[in-house]
DNA sequence: CCATGAACACGCTGTTCATCG
DNA sequence: CGATGAACAGCGTGTTCATGG
């Protein structure tokens, strides 16, 4: 049921990257954005905070990611929220279907290359 | 100024395939929509009429195509809209945008395949 | 100013409705 | 029913506003 549309929407595309900043170091919302823009901003593509806090929402309402309030090392008691892993089998059914949809936009964009700039 | 955002919209997507067709044959509309079908559907992708009629109207408006009344043959008096193209050089300057779009849409994908599946 | 959200608004796209041979 | 549109509605996403440290 998964692939009804174009191509992926950014949602999607944002949640497996947060998956994967997750798993290799704990993080909170704004870092998480600076990461990513450091990635993608020469691609032409800023994600804004808004798009990364839903991600992170849903990421949480699914049960793939956990969350903790900790004090911000260095400043005086700013409280931010870092994320990990929650259930590692929902994560990689994830990345499984994104793995999927990623082929197939891969193959769409290939094929408009292909078709229209021989 | 073109890549602003994320992917490439389906609007541009299915004009630069409008385009491609209309410079091979003269097509109508739901023609048009049926070629589509016929090409991507095993990709999981299936445009709507409404769709490729909007896309027709914006290259039209555009200054690409051209569009005739002519009546369809066969039938009693069906009138159809054919299309062909009205200025190579701003079809020319499209495909030109578009590439730099499918482009780095190809690079963002292919990077999230690298980055999430090694 | 940084961090986290929610609220709001806009744009793209799909579904439905309307008209005409 | 085929063909062409317009109108309407939903959803994804960006911009703004709100709260707290």
């Amino acid at each position: 049921m998964a692939a009804s549309s174009f191509l992926l929407k950014q949602r999607a595309f944002i949640k497996l990257y947060l998956l994967k900043f997750a798993e290799e170091e704990r993080l909170y919302g704004l870092k998480f954005l600076e990461v990513l823009t450091g990635e993608f901003k020469k691609y032409g593509y800023e994600p804004t905070h808004t798009e990364v806090y839903k991600a992170l929402h849903e990421l949480l309402d699914e049960g793939m990611l956990q969350t903790s309030k900790e004090l911000k090392e260095g400043t005086k008691r700013q409280e931010i929220k870092k994320y990990r892993i929650y259930d590692m089998e929902k994560v990689k059914l994830y990345r499984k279907q994104l793995k999927f949809e990623l082929d197939r936009c891969e193959d769409l964009i290939k094929k408009a290359l292909k078709d229209n700039y021989k």
